[in-house]
DNA sequence: TATTGTTATACTCTATAACTATA
DNA sequence: TATAGTTATAGAGTATAACAATA
């Protein structure tokens, strides 16, 4: 049942995946320039954006994709700035969770609201268009829809 | 007009910014894996998917969002594995253009075709829902819908 | 023994500034 | 003067390996 009489060709799978690369590269430079507006490295608000809810040193590794050596050297580099601090866990004093300080708490909402405005494209889409794009984008990369809620 | 009597609510603009979010994510940890098994990291592999033909070195560091200092010492390393080679301009001296080797060409048919067969749910996409989710991507991220045509 | 986090190391990426060679 | 590319530098991210503390 094809939409219209003489429609656009669909893009190919190939095609559909250099506009994801684009958009995927988009978003990545939003997202350094509003972090850097807040003398902060993509990682770091990466890392911040994850901090919802306190997270073991850890858990922080697996979110970021990354080794956990490194996440000392994120950690560090932002508790210098006083956005987070390490808290020992009452249960298993191997375990160290990072928790926002309440500067950091300002800096994430402030870092959230700033994407959100760099993005007003997509607050005008309809509803029943973020619907689709939701489902269609939860079946491309099903890995992606049981939200763990990050930012980035 | 609705598109069920009891639709689950459209996704609030927010929560569609946290999934791009999420499939940004995923694309990346994709393509860095890619790219790890050719023994790349994800800068050289984004370099050389954009070396569908020549550019200059100031070209790809616009492509990169980075500095044009970095380049230099990206593309010495590919230079090294043999992936890319300087060409002098012909028209300009201070130009040079950066072009794939041999070997180099190979490298990239191998990750492009790694980075599709690793996207299975792409394909599984029918062509209308491939057209829509062109046109919703293209909606929410007008400047990536004039196609440089890169694959990271 | 296994796990959490850190340290040490080496390499890559990054921006800034200063330099050269061209234009 | 302006532009293309490089070099030097310092800081940040990266994986690997080895380590201490805890489980």
């Amino acid at each position: 049942m094809p939409q219209t009489p003489q429609a656009v060709p669909p893009p190919s799978p190939e095609e559909l995946m250099d506009q994801l690369a684009r958009v995927a590269a988009a978003y990545y430079r939003h997202f350094a320039a509003v972090a850097a507006g807040h003398g902060l490295t993509l990682m770091q608000g990466k890392t911040l954006s994850l901090l919802g809810r306190p997270r073991p040193m850890r858990a922080l590794a697996e979110l970021l994709a990354c080794d956990a050596s490194n996440v000392t050297g994120i950690v560090d580099r932002l508790t210098t700035q006083e956005l987070v601090r390490r808290e020992a866990d009452p249960d298993d004093r191997r375990i160290k969770n990072i928790v926002l300080t309440e500067q950091g708490e300002e800096t994430v909402g402030r870092i959230r609201a700033e994407l959100m405005s760099g993005l007003t494209s997509l607050g005008q889409l309809t509803g029943d268009e973020r619907t689709t794009l939701r489902t269609l984008l939860g079946q491309a990369f099903p890995e992606t829809t049981a939200p763990p809620r990050p930012t980035a």
